[in-house]
RNA sequence: GCCCUCAUCGUCUAGUGGCCCAGGACGCCGCCCUUUCAAGGCGGUAGCACGGGUUCGAAUCCCGUUGGGGGCACCA
């Protein structure tokens, strides 16, 4: 299936956050140009002075570059086709604006939007299709230059062609739109700045995209883009038209359409839990794509292997966060120790930790880390598991506190400390056999004699294995621990 | 309102007319392992929206119904 013409294009608006959704359509194109060996154009469709902003598009290109979802030409990389960047653009879409014009392809509009919304009303009212219904379409020169005079403002239309357009959706088969259903669409406002309308399908064809795989929301708008392309080839501006591939929508809680609003959408939420690229990568491309009948933890160049657009399903998915962790974790188990240790790293040092950053102590880290590998589902769980090594004192819950101090827990403290205080410390062994003494020696199994250990020396009755942790944490401080303890149970 | 689109366990999916009284995964439940919690192992729970066709045979094809989603901008 190798086919290095393939060009396709990531082409989002820089508004807001980056969000799940937008990902997911990036990873199938991206996927798509690596499985065949073709090219990835990421272009930004900043024509929207009033939503656009600079932080987003920074924070749009800091995101793909962190999920290592590269681009062949584009902002920063630069290509045959620069300026990828639709602001640096504008004179190119005035120029093909201003050739529809004069080709007949596009007409002056001068209905003010009250009229249209009238219009749109009444059309509706009345159980007719409330798109444009053509008043400007075939205005005289006498009746153009009277609302020229009346000082009248105008935007760019284009004109549909009285037919039905069919084409063949890479997801969804053959799809046939009829003309009444695809009204007149402006293209150029009334300032002069044109639409996503025109220079989304221009920029398409000036970058010689092959294929344009985008969210099932653009789907109906499918027509316009082909008709317009249409005019463009014949004047010359373009080559040939784009196969289509129409991806399902991600949806959130309830059933609707996962929005850049919904807090739950949001890339840097999933970054800052501690997902790891190929972790959320691996669950996003299941949704709408699968690897195979009985697999569905698989990595980056696997998925590459793999992937064809034909094989999407048109089928809207819903985000499950529970199995998107579990994918992750499973992700987080496949990494060697040592990148393990270094992934988690940013969550020990501020500012996540509620421990000083001179606190850290890489060496107790590296130590404990393989302990927590096998039990994380995101990183940033990571502080709670070790956060006993890098505090001066264990965190103080209650309620785990109330969970293990039963019965007698002063008199089973009281023995494992001696017990521990005569142990051997470069043995996690001889540390378990010191808790597990004390427990017999007041009729208790290791299970519940560790408990209050657990909780004197880390605060918390889960966590990782707690006789290697003693030993990390080291003699010291963990009879310390004890004392403290103790000496509260005792107050 | 008009148009488009989708429809397999709670969720993501495999399935393209017989291999399916439907397979995998997450979740949930139970058991094993076990120093807690995980991880791991084993087992269980649960689904082809409905009604008509077509066919020797339908989750798979057609029609309709119902339900979900989207579009109908001087947003993208």
């Amino acid at each position: 299936m190798a086919n290095a013409n393939v060009r396709v294009r990531f082409c989002p608006s820089p508004t807001g956050n980056p969000h799940v959704g937008l990902v997911r359509t990036a990873l199938f194109n991206w996927a798509y140009a690596r499985h065949t060996g073709g090219t990835m154009v990421f272009r930004i469709e900043d024509t929207d002075a009033a939503r656009d902003s600079e932080e987003s598009y920074r924070q749009l290109l800091d995101s793909l570059r962190w999920l290592g979802l590269d681009w062949d030409e584009g902002p920063e990389v630069g290509g045959p086709h620069a300026p990828y960047r639709q602001s640096e653009r504008m004179d190119l879409y005035r120029d093909v604006a201003g050739k529809l014009l004069a080709a007949g392809h596009a007409y002056r509009c001068y209905c003010t939007a009250l009229e249209l919304e009238a219009r749109r009303d009444a059309a509706r009212a009345a159980g007719r299709p409330s798109g444009y219904d053509g008043t400007c379409r075939d205005l005289t020169e006498e009746q153009r230059a009277a609302f020229e005079a009346d000082g009248r403002e105008s935007i760019v239309r284009f004109r549909m062609p009285d037919e039905p357009i069919t084409f063949t959706d890479l997801v969804r088969g053959e799809l046939t739109f009829t003309p009444d259903n695809v009204p007149d669409f402006g293209i150029v406002r009334a300032n002069g700045a044109p639409l996503y309308t025109l220079v989304n399908p221009v920029d398409d064809a000036l970058m010689e995209i092959t294929h344009v795989l985008r969210g099932e929301d653009l789907l109906s708008s499918t027509p316009r883009q082909i008709a317009l392309y249409r005019a463009l080839i014949e004047l010359g501006l373009a080559k040939e038209i784009p196969a289509f591939g129409h991806l399902p929508y991600v949806m959130g809680e309830g059933n609707k359409k996962l929005s850049k609003r919904d807090p739950q959408s949001s890339l840097n939420l999933y970054r800052e839990r501690g997902f790891l690229p190929e972790g959320l990568l691996n669950y996003l491309s299941l949704l709408g794509w699968s690897f195979s009948a009985d697999q569905d933890v698989f990595t980056v160049p696997e998925m590459i292997e793999r992937f064809d657009v034909a094989d999407v399903n048109a089928n809207p998915a819903r985000f499950d966060l529970k199995k998107a962790e579990s994918i992750n974790g499973d992700h987080i188990r496949m990494l060697d120790v040592k990148a393990f240790t270094e992934a988690c790293e940013p969550w020990l040092t501020a500012p996540h930790a509620n421990w000083a950053p001179e606190s850290f102590d890489r060496a107790k880290w590296e130590a404990i880390a393989p302990y927590a590998q096998t039990r994380l589902t995101v990183l940033s769980d990571i502080t709670a598991n070790v956060d006993f090594l890098f505090l001066d004192a264990p965190v103080e819950d209650e309620a785990s506190w109330a969970k293990a101090m039963k019965g007698d827990p002063a008199a089973l403290l009281t023995t494992a400390r001696e017990k521990l205080d005569a142990a051997d410390w470069t043995s996690a062994e001889s540390l378990k056999e010191a808790v597990l003494a004390a427990g017999e020696a007041h009729g208790l199994k290791l299970g519940k004699a560790q408990a209050p250990v657990r909780v004197a020396v880390t605060g918390r009755t889960v966590g990782l294995p707690l006789f290697e942790s003693l030993e990390i944490l080291g003699r010291e401080r963990t009879l310390a621990r004890v004392d403290a303890a103790l000496a509260r149970l005792t107050a």
